[in-house]
DNA sequence: GTGATGTTTCGGTCGCGGCCGAAGTCTTGG
DNA sequence: CCAAGACTTCGGCCGCGACCGAAACATCAC
């Protein structure tokens, strides 16, 4: 309840993401909607009380924001900042020495399309990923992106202006390590709009209760077509075995 | 000195940093130069002993790589991934309610040229990185960059050859945010090369015991010729109040 | 109104971990 | 070979904060 009047440090703000039951909470809210304090106590584990005393220390730090609705709290990341500190901090977490069972999702719809925050990843965003790249349409380096001329005529076809002025300051294209698959996709504005769109023209529905995406329009009439993805675009990728991280220095 | 045996989850390496002492370390560490665990216990502010715990956690989570050297050991940040968590959690930091004195560099000398990492920042830097931009030698949408061919030969002309093979994953361009001006300048593997360069050409000399950077060679043989830079790049940039945050949402 | 549900506040317990003093290991310099 | 310096290990103190039970508060359904 008490005021913060002055900004915060950078170790108040990782102080408050190092907390196992917090970092849930915030991990969930990655997910891009905004969840009540019920839902983020049963991500977190931990009782309504403690959960309510961690958020209000999560909002007195602005790292969350808060919507009352009814008898309901729903809280939200406040930022794309926010956000882009817990990408950074799960790069991190995960360029590690490689678990024997690789964790991410378990579930095969899962592994295939999913939501992380708010763009797709899975099997098929890095093909859709990769076949921009082919294509020329994108060009991604070191990680980070820009989109070609080609490009914005393509996506404008697409149904997607990226020349309108931006209301954010967030980066248009950028990328997002893929937990299933262990390689980037494409993230930033352009990735939000691809999966807007695509749900728009009902080429995917969100599964009710997951982050799974349904894919309903695949072949030349859908994903296949209009990015020029190719046949295989299912099979689990050995491009991760590729990209293998070296153990010990 | 207990091996961790699997990846770090995202609120073990979040802990971590959330320490003041440790957080301290890792901030000082930013500059770039690999330091002593006695000059890291200077900069935390605790004793040797202390530090040395500090040192072994963070180095037990590889945050930091640590090589012997007789009887000192010199600690750096382990990757570029660990350095942009700490730059991600400074812009949540900083964009917390302004301070009444915006916080930054105090010194003069500070506010026009220093290092930051292996860059450089200050006004200097933020000319140096609009002219770029105004002269299309690099192209910088909503943070991120790219080098435009007609770049690619100016900085071969310069002495930096941006066409080698790069040894590191690390981006070739890429913005961070400056401190004591709040608005970006050009970091990444090109504006480490810029640094490095200049050094060698002896236009700026680090100033010891300081991350000042003196300027010799600034007129038509040095910066102001070579860049294009504007005659006032020295005024303080207005563009930091377009610029400004929001308050509360 | 009463009861049910969602959330916060209060009070108290308890364990983790940061901290330092003292002592030990390793390296260098004389 | 000894002393000084850099760093680590050990042991113990102590405070912060995460946690939960109980209760209060807020909103909705009836």
């Amino acid at each position: 309840m008490s005021r913060v009047v002055s900004g915060n440090t950078i170790a108040e703000v990782a102080r408050l993401v190092g907390d196992p039951a917090r970092a849930n909470m915030l991990a969930a809210l990655m997910g891009g909607r905004a969840l009540t304090a019920g839902e983020l106590a049963s991500h977190a584990g931990v009782t309504a009380q403690t959960t309510s005393g961690h958020l209000a220390k999560l909002a007195d730090a602005r790292l969350v924001a808060v919507e009352k609705q009814g008898r309901h709290r729903y809280y939200r990341l406040v930022s794309a900042d926010v956000a882009e500190v817990l990408r950074a901090l799960m790069v991190v977490a995960a360029s590690g020495p490689p678990r024997r069972h690789p964790v991410g999702p378990r579930e095969a719809a899962l592994r295939l399309a999913r939501t992380c925050y708010d763009h797709m990843a899975g099997r098929l965003a890095l093909a859709i990923t990769d076949a921009l790249c082919a294509s020329d349409r994108i060009v991604l380096t070191d990680g980070v992106g820009m989109v070609s001329a080609e490009g914005r005529r393509f996506f404008r076809d697409f149904g997607l202006d990226l020349d309108e002025p931006s209301t954010t300051q967030r980066p248009l294209c950028r990328t997002c390590l893929d937990w299933s698959e262990r390689r980037p996709h494409l993230a930033g504005r352009l990735g939000a709009g691809i999966l807007r769109r695509v749900i728009d023209l009902g080429w995917v529905s969100p599964m009710a209760g997951s982050r799974a995406l349904g894919i309903t329009r695949i072949g030349e009439a859908g994903f296949v077509g209009s990015f020029g993805l190719p046949s295989d675009w299912r099979m689990p990728d050995n491009a991760a075995v590729r990209n293998d991280r070296v153990g010990a220095p």
